[in-house]
DNA sequence: TTTCTTGCAAAGAGTTTGCAGCTTC
DNA sequence: GAAGCTGCAAACTCTTTGCAAGAAA
């Protein structure tokens, strides 16, 4: 069976680029962590255990080079870092997120749900879309439940001090 | 009649902050460009028109603090630059933007159209929405019928060459 | 050989910070 | 005169680039 790796590397091909040894671990280390949004130094750290000898440049080039494939969608999240998210194999678009204004923490929304509002921008404001970033900040559910918990528990306290 | 920067030095003031000359003379260029989207430069350079001594570190602080204060957005289209974006009056939720892929011009949509993905969002996900951001990137009206008026000339190019 | 790729170091771009001096209340 | 604000320069962070050496076709 052909493996993603492999359909990466024929990607690279018909474009006349090689899948070197340095390449194939960026690569690799993308897809073990598929959903994380690793900065360009997050990659390199944990290329570099396992080709310790790879420069952050030939990491910056080859993101570069990953992302002009359509294989990785940069994105930045206001941080003044460019992250780097694989796409989702034969996504036709680039997908959303969810980003926590408490925790940090950054979830993805695979489903499209912009189909509607596309078609009205494409028709209204007359624009040819061809890819679209949609990214909500707010509270996360892990972290409304923590405060409901400690909410309880202030009402709680506030019992036993009357 | 209240002014808009009247009312921003109120906001500033309830934050405990003054409208001192150089805040004044870049939220005036802020309102002068409401159109635009400009960077912290570009701020820079059009307000060293109005008060040539200022430095770029202030127009950098105030622009902070205008952000702190929710009376610009700050925003980033993916060229590494931060853009500041004046806030509509009273605006529930940032307004959208196209960038387009040929020309880099960037225009707005003040409409909301989310309602309904937010509401999916919300209840889905169970996250709690406090901002989102939203932008197309594809080809402008603009461009658009740049490219058709030259689809037409190179056939008419080709009927001359008949 | 020729072309592509890499690692390193240096450069570049954008942004932030330390600090002494200046305002303002 | 205490607190806030400013301009300047230096520092810092992230990213790109030049180049000589190395690998692959």
């Amino acid at each position: 069976m052909e493996s993603r790796i492999d359909r990466i590397k024929k990607q690279l091909h018909a474009a006349s680029y090689k899948l070197t040894p340095q390449r194939e671990a960026t690569v690799r280390v993308l897809l073990e962590h598929e959903e994380d949004h690793l900065s360009a130094e997050d990659v390199y750290l944990l290329v570099k255990e396992k080709a310790p000898e790879i420069g952050l440049a030939t990491v910056y080039r080859t993101l570069e080079l990953l992302n002009e494939l359509k294989v990785v969608d940069k994105i930045n999240f206001g941080d003044g870092v460019s992250r780097y998210d694989l796409r989702q194999e034969g996504a036709a678009h680039f997908h959303h997120h969810l980003v926590c204004i408490e925790c940090g923490a950054v979830d993805e929304i695979q489903e499209d749900l912009l189909d509607d509002v596309e078609a009205i921008v494409e028709s209204r404001w007359n624009f040819k879309i061809k890819d679209h970033r949609l990214t909500f900040h707010g509270i996360c559910s892990r972290c409304h439940m923590k405060q409901e918990e400690e909410g309880e528990k202030g009402d709680l306290e506030k019992q036993h001090a009357e």
